[in-house]
DNA sequence: TAGAAACGCTACACTACAGTATCGTACTGT
DNA sequence: ACAGTACGATACTGTAGTGTAGCGTTTCTA
């Protein structure tokens, strides 16, 4: 069910092995119990006293790793965040695609990103949530997808004149419906039904 | 912008005209400034002192009509749902859902419930936050859809094996996206590139 | 093994908000 | 005009959370 609390950690940390032992466990602890309190709430949720407690991490230190709540909800928003394969050039735009949209769905699909799904799109336009969050945090998070259709594009493969973002909308769209959906099943089967609905559609 | 306020209290009370004038204007401006708060910063700025000073009623006064945060919530978030057509039975299955869809699209574009769209996906999904909100509220929202989709399968416009909640997720996914994204023009016209995509995916 | 760094614990000041009580005033319908 | 109702203003209690300060203890590392 968990990923793996140093998992998490990597997730905000660039080398969480270079790390005093005692500090990467602080951090472990505190982020993995944000995410869950992230995942069961949302960022209201995400109070210190409530990491503090539930982590049983002492506010202090967590006051020493992180310079405010906001800083700490930041990390804690990116650890939810799906992570996307950027496809290998040497893959034709259709393999491509199909890669990136894989890794989406999994992506999407697996803990915390799915149970945080929600929180994931409206804490970005919530200004007092939002307070140490770039605004542009979401179109990175799927940047290698737009990049995926636009090879698919000029390779021929869809219609020239498609409008990227509206193609976007479409798969990005049905897959975060089916995520939202706690009864579908989010695996490659999902996938390659997404694609084939995109490509039979332009 | 704006709608009209009496607008925004007919959505939560049946039948505003038959209260005493006092109490209309009290609900009407507790309830517009509430939907404006919720719009801006989600459920967590919906706050009854932040109503009461941004609405001029007295807290009190508030407190009259709603017995508590949840419920003022409730009715909030229910004020900026989007209001969706049943289409007439006596259209043919393609025209009923082109009916349905072109009316989502414009609830969806329009205020309140556009510039509310993130809170609306999340606040149901935070238990702290959906106190007093059936947890069935979204699925009602769209049953016009659903059915019309079914009609679309029955009819044998779609294929009969179509799984109806994934062509659910296909535009209503396609439908939210679009709205999220700022840039993009909610009208007749996308309403129609969404029936397009949808029926040639099929 | 000794010094440095990280940690836990307790206490604290400050703010925001929920919800209640009381009382005098203003409006509505008859 | 009058009774009934709604309203505004103020004051209050209680709770939850932010962020800081001081101090003794544990753990790492050189």
């Amino acid at each position: 069910m968990h990923i793996k609390e140093s998992a998490i950690l990597a997730r905000v940390n660039a080398d969480p092995n270079n790390l005093d032992p005692r500090v990467r466990k602080s951090r472990e602890a505190v982020l993995s119990s944000a995410v869950a309190l992230f995942v069961a709430g949302g960022p209201r949720s995400v109070t210190v006293e409530a990491v503090s407690e539930s982590s049983g991490v002492a506010k202090t230190t967590i006051y020493r790793h992180w310079n405010d709540r906001a800083h700490l909800l930041a990390d804690t928003y990116r650890a939810c965040l799906p992570v996307m394969n950027h496809p290998e050039s040497s893959l034709s735009p259709q393999d491509g695609l199909r890669e990136v949209v894989q890794s989406l769905v999994l992506g999407m699909g697996s803990y915390p990103t799915r149970q945080a799904l929600p929180h994931l799109i409206a804490t970005p336009l919530d200004p007092v949530e939002s307070e140490a969050l770039p605004p542009e945090i979401l179109d990175q998070t799927f940047a290698p997808l737009v990049r995926a259709i636009e090879g698919c594009v000029t390779s021929g493969l869809i219609a020239g004149d498609t409008d990227i973002a509206e193609a976007k909308h479409q798969l990005v769209g049905f897959i975060v419906m089916s995520a939202l959906d706690a009864e579908c099943r989010m695996d490659e089967a999902l996938a390659n039904r997404a694609i084939d609905l995109f490509l039979n559609s332009r």
